[in-house]
DNA sequence: GCAATAATTTAGTTTAGGCTAAAAATATAT
DNA sequence: ATATATTTTTAGCCTAAACTAAATTATTGC
């Protein structure tokens, strides 16, 4: 399985709700940021390994083996961005483009000792679950700041929008993976809410508490 | 870089005495186990983006640019192998595979930080240098095992034949990186010798110590 | 229901990195 | 010193994965 095939797959599996999602030709082409004609060629490819289900025109979906394949993909990626946060001290922004071509080593072994070597976490550094060995996901109970009320609490366990701006301005803000934070107060005029974290005490716009995912405690 | 040209890179370097060396295009071909033709056109190639220094029908060297790619590269494999066999649990004989991959992995950051993760490590678990992020190598100081008198005491730092059923005979023998051996006798008969390692003796060939490395103490 | 528009596929190129077979240069042996 | 053998290069093809431009199928508006 080449590295373009496995990314392939892996665009497919984020681009589909369920798995009979038919997803279109376009919208590959705009995630993988290639030319549509790239992906029918593709897609085709795909089709003849039976790992995609194809009809002209109809756009594309995994086929069991297909998910089983991508989802791999996926576990060895989130694996890798534990590692380098955890062990290599890389911070948010600055894993993903690393775990995009780690996660295309090919050895069982390594993956397997590297999730035991990392005490078999369960999410990664985005609060992302992490598939386990025979590509099950367990659903996660993660949910926005933006919906905890006031008085409640969470764990920090994730972002909705990964991009370098917004992960660098949690940086700033010092907010940071497992911090515990506690609404003290919302308020109506513009959705933003004051929070506390260790002794500190922040406002947090509406749209940060939307892009934060927490765990409740 | 492509991961192609770093191979080649990789093998100029290995198959050169010294950087005045010629390599010929069939020594590379036979090292990376592919056409002549081929070779041809890659040397070619690496010649335009000044990497290594060519003319016709007179092999290739590699410039000071290509030399200090090819030792990054060699920096980044053994680093590799280190953590393996260090984090991962893995065997001498399993890492080669795993690290050809690794290897080629883009990330200044990602190599520095494993770098001091694993306590700036000067030897891999073959015992061949790791070159320094400036590719400075320092000289090993290693001897081979067959080398040692009787009552000369050794640590076991590397391998010189790194097949497999060498490194397989080796676990079976009970031998591994950082074992204390001291020559208890030597057999002049077939040139066998007898060691010691913690408390157990044990008869090594003459084949045996003229493929094992070790650091006098 | 049909024209206009959008999405998708096909056909034909391109580039990287291989390959084979033949030609050219170099090395060797008598 | 010349014929033979070896090494290296050239020329021409192949495949994967991209691309552009043109053709085809679907969808939408009226």
């Amino acid at each position: 399985m080449t590295l373009s095939e496995e990314n392939y797959l892996k665009a497919i599996y984020h681009l589909s709700r369920d798995a009979q999602d038919e997803v279109s030709t376009n919208a590959i082409a705009e995630a993988m940021e290639t030319k549509a004609s790239s992906v029918t060629d593709m897609i085709k490819k795909l089709s003849e390994k039976k790992l995609v289900k194809y009809k002209r025109y109809q756009g594309a979906k995994l086929t069991e083996e297909g998910r089983l394949y991508a989802v791999n993909v996926i576990r060895k990626h989130r694996l890798w961005e534990v590692f380098l946060v955890e062990k290599l001290n890389f911070s948010w922004d600055e894993v993903h483009e690393v775990a995009e071509q780690l996660e295309h080593i090919k050895s069982d072994k390594l993956i397997e000792e590297l999730d035991v070597f990392l005490d078999n976490p369960s999410v990664d550094p985005h609060g992302d679950p992490i598939p386990d060995r025979h590509g099950n996901i367990q659903p996660s109970s993660k949910v926005l700041l933006a919906t905890l009320r006031a008085g409640e609490q969470g764990v920090c366990v994730g972002v909705r929008n990964s991009s370098r701006e917004f992960l660098q301005y949690l940086d700033k803000l010092g907010i940071s993976l497992g911090d515990e934070l506690k609404v003290l107060s919302r308020e109506p005029f513009d959705n933003s809410m004051l929070i506390g974290t260790g002794d500190r005490k922040l406002s947090v716009s509406s749209l940060t508490a939307n892009n934060l995912y927490v765990k409740k405690i």
